[in-house]
DNA sequence: AAACCCGGATGACAACTGTCACATCGCTTT
DNA sequence: AAAGCGATGTGACAGTTGTCATCCGGGTTT
């Protein structure tokens, strides 16, 4: 029986190596390499051709979903799957765009990694079910880019007579836009605002 | 030979199964127990007495800081290693005052979460050197402990009524530790004053 | 052209926030 | 015991923030 060859690419190296032991535990699976970047990755991912990569988003050189496009490109056979901290529904149209197979968060039980790897190998899709629903249910972007503009100086803890300075905006017009992102997210003040658009990736 | 047994405590339910694959590659060390916040981290530590406890620093529930603390008083013959992506000089700090053995990076290569294990469990103290050369000539923290848990909430976007409700403080109490601690910080508003304590890892 | 929509502005008002001076109260230090 | 200190509370005041109704001017639609 052949084992299916995994890539991983993840920048932290204490969790890449110990993703890479996680991995290493199943019988039908085996490292074949890992990289540090996205970069590193395409190059061992053309040296390799592995069956699987797994990569993180989030890596200096390289990102992730760069990563997916150009593997997309030039190594067909090879498929991807994405592995993040983030929930954003974002990311993941992204990643779907970029042609990623996979788009599984760090928050799932370990188990589901080598079921995933096992499941694209075959053929199928595998998308994290809680953040589809989010990104669902969440629905589109509600801000306007001047609300995100005032939310993030905001959220900075930037005053709003300091924004409008910035913005050459008066005052008023600044606690305007600040209420009604305020009311659309159904926060009570601007920080708790900024916080929650943080968090669904709006910021 | 009796193995080394340890407990793992980490949010992130893919990196802490991770890293106990990684701990039972060893030979030597036996994974006896994981959390996936502080306070459950806590009750199996009281559980399993295991000789090391590793664990992340932000967490839901309990922090790992603070899980340090309480191990050292009620569970003296474990030591604590705190893993985590933050190089920040306060949480160094922090956790050393907290009596954590043990201050390493996710940055560092996997190969020395084993080793720092072997050697905290020797009596050795294991400390990042980069981060402790800049821990010792950036200041100490200038927060109490009051300050912080109220600066804390204040970030998260409650006002000072809600933390005077959670925290059974009258609010003109809580605008009086707030305001001290805008002016320690030197910021001009308490979300600047969190973004700067944050930063620095007094949050 | 009339009707509409959009980005922006205004003013008023209540609520919240930041500051300060000054109490209390319990616990140490001298 | 007196003095000092730290944690907490109070009251007052000015400044900032959040809400709302309304207004204005420039494009679009009809």
């Amino acid at each position: 029986m052949k084992k299916i060859q995994v890539l991983v690419a993840e920048d932290q190296a204490m969790v890449l190596g110990a993703l890479a032991a996680l991995l290493e535990t199943e019988p039908d699976i085996a490292v074949c390499a890992r990289a540090a970047n996205g970069r590193e990755a395409l190059t061992l991912a053309g040296k390799h051709k592995p069956d699987i990569l797994v990569t993180d988003i989030e890596m200096p050189e390289m990102t992730g979903l760069t990563l997916a496009a150009e593997v997309r490109e030039r190594l067909p056979q090879t498929r991807v799957i994405i592995l993040t901290t983030f929930a954003r529904p974002g990311y993941l149209r992204r990643a779907l765009d970029a042609g990623a197979k996979g788009y599984l968060l760090k928050d799932r039980p370990s188990a589901e990694l080598a079921d995933a790897v096992r499941r694209v190998h075959q053929g199928l899709r595998v998308v994290d079910p809680d953040l589809a629903l989010e990104a669902w249910d969440s629905g589109p972007d509600p801000l306007t880019e001047r609300e995100r503009q005032i939310l993030w100086r905001a959220g900075e803890g930037k005053s709003s007579g300091e924004i409008a300075e910035e913005l050459h905006l008066s005052e008023g017009t600044i606690r305007n836009y600040l209420s009604e992102a305020i009311s659309k997210l159904g926060a009570s003040n601007r920080v708790e605002a900024a916080r929650l658009a943080r968090a669904r990736g709006w910021l």
